[in-house]
DNA sequence: ATTATTACTAGAACAAAATTCTAGAATAGT
DNA sequence: ACTATTCTAGAATTTTGTTCTAGTAATAAT
């Protein structure tokens, strides 16, 4: 949440006026107060957002629940869709680790492919909001975001594959392009998240995750076959 | 697009005072006129949305690029939503119609299941703009457009369901829930679709086709292996 | 054929919501 | 101590989606 150097405050201002109210707390640092101010802005936005959608959710609400002025939610965000944005970098990052954490301890290559489906399943049962919210975004990226994920994601791909690759040389997981491996292993598991999450499907991810993780393996796997 | 029937129209209206401007046209029918007025609102919609999403588009524009009236487009869709569900089950449709049109003419397991998959690669790449709207989905469906995109999804699980029993029969095909068929079939594609959609990656799913065929058929496959 | 009703078009008026602006207070840097 | 910067506040403004009133064309009813 907080490199609390990189926000929006691009105008100049002038005057003063009174500050009270608000900060009731027994005088936090205000390092501390405005972080927490943060966070509760981005808890609040994701119930929001996870439960009526962006567009539906209006900024009123947040400032309220929140309990935040119009001002410091500018300030911090710049914009409704800044908070999304926020939240989505954020969980993309979160999701991402959680995928490696997973995978790297593995020595074999169907432990590890195995694994990674089954923390998808459960990372999706467990925090269903932001699943949601991460799984069906029509977010708008702004520029710098977009950038920022990208090298995220090229990172994550190149430490996956490091994990990958010996186990390709020794012939138990196909060679495949790069870009391949991730929808193969989490495409199906990602499709059924949707689909529960969305109320088109009954049985929750975590409730197929073995199935699901037998057949993605199924699907990566060097093929040496009978027939 | 056109049953002109099931339109708006709530209110009852009293008197009038011209009605010129727009129709320059040489006097087509105006069911024609009207059915065309709604294309190209979808159209332009379609552009839209897919560009910047729903929230970031605004009415103001597609009314001016599709030459429409505030009333007019109120009167056929209710609202940008409305505009929104209308592609969404129109999109939906033809998916499913041409998946199911791919898969069913199939003789056996394995070509009927590359089928699809090399038909969703195919379609996504041929139409990005629809794709990427459906794909990228916020959309808060109203409660009968949710009801008929259930049905539409029951009879096509069916459909599918219908062609694939013989297959789990014969043993070809793995007995699997149902709800998981069209996920471990489609879902690398999809995801991969999306990737590419958003531009996180550079090759298109038309171009990976025969490799997510191949792996997404032996995703499913009855599993009868040497180790 | 005339009338009544309905489907449709038009755009001004409205309401609600997002965002900007001005003012001032706390903190960091010098 | 003074200056620049970050942060908070909320009134004011703007933007934007939607409603409302008015009128025209087509169709159904009589």
């Amino acid at each position: 949440m907080g490199n609390s150097d990189s926000d929006i405050c691009q105008r100049n201002m002038t005057s003063p006026t009174m500050f009270h109210k608000r900060q009731a707390g027994k005088s936090q640092t205000r390092k501390s107060q405005t972080s927490a101010l943060k966070s509760r802005v981005m808890e609040v936005s994701l119930a929001h957002f996870s439960d009526v959608g962006i567009e539906q959710t209006n900024v009123g609400d947040i400032l309220q629940d929140a309990d935040c002025s119009v001002g410091s939610l500018y300030h911090h965000f710049g914009s409704k869709e800044g908070i999304a944005e926020a939240l989505f970098v954020e969980g993309v990052d979160h999701f991402n680790a959680g995928l490696l954490a997973a995978l790297l301890p593995r020595r074999t290559a169907s432990t590890g492919i195995k694994a990674m489906v089954t923390f998808c399943c459960e990372w999706v049962t467990d925090q269903p909001q932001l699943a949601a919210f991460l799984l069906s975004r029509e977010i708008k990226l702004s520029e710098l975001a977009r950038l920022e994920l990208r090298e995220k994601d090229r990172a994550f791909g190149q430490s996956t594959y490091d994990w990958f690759a010996p186990h390709v040389k020794s012939g138990e997981l196909q060679a495949l392009p790069t870009g391949l491996y991730m929808p193969l292993i989490c495409g199906p598991t990602l499709e059924c998240s949707r689909m529960w999450l969305s109320g088109r499907s009954a049985r929750s991810p975590g409730e197929v995750a073995a199935i699901l993780a037998e057949a993605s393996w199924q699907s990566v796997r060097k093929s040496v076959r009978k027939p």
